[in-house]
DNA sequence: CTTTTGACAGCGT
DNA sequence: CACGCTGCCAAAA
């Protein structure tokens, strides 16, 4: 076909349930990070897309700035998260030590759906975490 | 146009 | 460390 195999522009919810499927098991984003590493969007828009997720995305790798996630989710969560071996401080998880550092070849990824969404890559403005 | 609503974040207490 | 309050931001009512 003429057309791109993936459509070069991309909603930001769709780009935030992609970047779910890049989050490698045992690592965790928060809701900022995902807005962040898109480079658009707010914490507040992450969640509002993750609601709306499609089933298979890993949507308990991306939880609050604190470590926790919405009661409604926390039993199963928490089942996820022990299966990927993912260490909890009490009920919470340590964002410090778990948080996904990605790889070159994850970054170039992320890139990727930055300009699918019509944002400079990283390198442009240098805003690496 | 105004108000309400969210799978949120940060800060003060 | 747990709560409560305020700030945010786009979408829906």
């Amino acid at each position: 076909m003429t057309q791109a195999p993936r459509r070069t522009s991309l909603t930001f919810p769709e780009a935030v349930h992609e970047l779910a499927q890049l989050i490698p098991a045992g690592a965790v984003l928060s809701y900022g990070d995902v807005a962040e590493l898109l480079g658009s969007g707010s914490a507040r828009q992450s969640g509002k897309a993750m609601g709306a997720a499609p089933d298979g995305t890993p949507w308990w790798r991306i939880l609050r700035a604190d470590g926790t996630i919405t009661e409604a989710l926390a039993t199963q969560a928490n089942l996820h998260w022990e299966a990927e071996g993912l260490s909890k401080s009490g009920r919470r998880i340590s964002m410090n030590d778990k948080r996904w550092n990605p790889t070159p070849a994850q970054w170039e990824l992320i890139d990727g759906l930055r300009v699918a969404l019509g944002n400079p890559k990283m390198s442009e403005v240098d805003d690496q975490l």
